[in-house]
RNA sequence: CGCGGGAUAGAGCAAUUGGCAGCUCGCGAGGCCCAUAACCUCGAGGUUACAGGUUCAAGUCCUGUUCCCGCAACCA
């Protein structure tokens, strides 16, 4: 059995609110309810705090806002609101949703970069760029088009401001955070998961790293939050949003996060500049980064000019959450990208949900029903070896998954125990010896139903609703024992029907 | 020669880090009839992108080539 840590601090990026959710924001956000209901389960609902919620700040956000002929704080409330409400219809039992336009951040950002130059990390310097006066912002130059800003038609000026910088190099304060990072890394005090992003985050750290600014000069940039004692400047977004993760639980002792995750775009800053933040002001690491892949759609990359994206929201309204957790949850290997086929949705949903689950379900269920009064008929222990020994395994492959963050494999051990339990039927053909000796068959349903409990917890991260249902009608709960034998003959079964109706490929 | 990842059956992905190329879906044949046209068994389908090399043994290691994809100093 795997170690179990003693509390369990999980994140998600807050997630820019310059327009709606998009599926990779689900993606992430699904992924970290699967691990946070998962250690609930075993280490205790108390035990588990999951964090997620909006980066509110910046050029973009003041942007769009004004695009929409609103105030920026109303348009990220509105935004905000629709990050919550696709949680809730996802079933996402986060405990908290941090915005960085609430006074609780905004407060513990102050005092976080107020440390950070008591501690004689910041220094001012000139920071040089090209400005589109058109935009009214700097412009990378990877977003120019022969040379000119592609919204403007025109070329940018090369300007200079004043910006505070973060001393990650030691030229300024006696540590180079860098290389204190980069130890770390390599001890395995910070892991960086998978390794192949650990391999890109040390190839970054042996090239140069340049300071970064953690500030705005006032004109540029509008909707932020002040500096504290540089009235002409705001904190950097960055800055801000990665503070996130301190001031959502500043006063307890949650931290450090035992996961954050994120997307692989983000992984500079939660992997190199977010540690050696930390580091500068005296705080633990969190214990592993997880950085997760991208999805393709149909094998191209998605984009709005293309016009394959996915909306989380619509997939929800269409599947439900249950479904939509799954599909994306076990489209490939958690780390590695991933192609979405669309119609391939039907087909999945009918082969795990139809097929594989919801029939076995309702197989055994009606075969209670029918032959034993719908109850949990009496056990004989000797015909259980076999199923102990193979469930036993199952829960070891299934913590080892959940402890190495693999998702994909953890609802591979389920589908393998109803599988095993659907030959066991054949095998033994026991709807006839239930119809000719059901008190011989007896023992063998109660294998069955026993199986059904153990593939309902290990369903339960990935599809709460329908493994709760499926829990419920078994009269037991979701924090039950991963034991053999959790059932107790005689008690009384709830009949479910069907549980996933087969869906008709539309041609 | 900026850094890194990838190319395996019609589709989507595996392969305990060198040991008989597997899984899911789809397809074909059979079985069963308790269950949602479900379930069970068997089968077809691969020169592992290409060319060399190391090795008793290479999808896996090395060299080269082609193609795809991230990141590349402020982009959530």
């Amino acid at each position: 059995m795997s170690d179990f840590p003693r509390s369990f601090y999980i994140t998600t990026p807050i997630y820019y609110a310059s327009g709606d959710p998009h599926v990779g924001h689900a993606y992430t956000t699904i992924s970290a309810d699967i691990l946070s209901r998962y250690y609930r389960q075993f280490i205790g609902g108390d035990k588990v705090y999951f964090l997620t919620g909006t980066d509110e700040h910046g050029v973009k956000i003041a942007k769009n806002a004004e695009l929409a002929g609103l105030a920026p704080q109303v348009y990220v409330d509105q935004v905000a609101e629709s990050y919550r409400q696709l949680w809730q219809d996802l079933n996402i039992s986060n405990n908290d949703f941090i915005r960085t336009t609430e006074e609780r951040h905004e407060k513990f950002v102050r005092f976080f970069v107020e440390k950070l130059k008591d501690n004689g990390y910041l220094y001012e310097a000139e920071y040089e760029g090209l400005y589109c006066v058109g935009c009214e912002k700097f412009i990378a130059e990877k977003d120019l088009v022969d040379g000119k800003c592609p919204d403007h038609q025109r070329a940018p000026e090369t300007l200079t401001e004043k910006n505070w910088f973060f001393d990650l190099n030691g030229k300024h304060s006696s540590r180079n955070l860098l290389l204190e990072v980069k130890d770390l890394i390599h001890s395995g005090e910070l892991k960086i998961l998978p390794e192949k992003m650990e391999k890109e985050v040390l190839g970054l750290l042996n090239q140069d790293l340049p300071d970064f600014s953690i500030s705005r000069n006032k004109q540029n940039v509008k909707w932020g939050i002040p500096l504290p004692w540089d009235d002409n400047q705001l904190i950097y977004v960055w800055a801000d949003a990665l503070t996130n993760y301190l001031s959502a639980v500043d006063g307890s002792d949650w931290w450090p996060a035992q996961v954050q995750l994120l997307g692989k775009d983000i992984l500079k800053f939660h992997a190199i500049f977010w540690p050696a933040m930390l580091l500068a002001n005296g705080y633990a690491l969190p214990k592993v980064i997880f950085s997760h892949g991208y999805f393709t759609v149909d094998g191209q990359k998605m984009s709005k000019t293309i016009g394959n994206v996915v909306d989380p929201v619509e997939m929800t309204k269409q599947y439900g959450s249950d479904v939509t957790r799954y599909l994306l949850s076990t489209n490939c290997p958690f780390g590695d990208d991933g192609d979405i086929n669309r119609e391939q949705f039907v087909e999945k949903y009918n082969a795990f949900f139809a097929n594989h689950l919801g029939n076995y379900v309702n197989r055994i269920l009606t075969l209670a029903h029918k032959y034993y009064d719908g109850k949990v008929p009496a056990r004989d222990v000797s015909l259980e070896k076999d199923w102990q020994n193979q469930v036993d395994n199952a829960w070891l492959v299934y913590h080892q998954a959940a402890e190495h963050v693999e998702l994909e494999k953890m609802i591979k051990v389920p589908t393998e125990l109803i599988q095993s339990a659907n030959e066991y039927i054949t095998k033994l053909e026991l709807w006839k010896v239930m119809k000719e000796n059901p008190e011989q068959a007896a023992p063998h349903l109660y294998n069955l139903l026993e199986v059904l409990r153990h593939s309902a917890l290990q369903l339960y991260p990935i599809i709460p609703e329908g493994a709760s249902k499926i829990l419920e009608a078994l009269g037991v709960g979701i924090d039950g024992q991963s034991a053999w034998g959790g059932l107790a003959s005689g008690q009384a079964l709830n009949q479910l029907g069907i549980l996933y109706p087969r869906l008709e490929n539309k041609q």
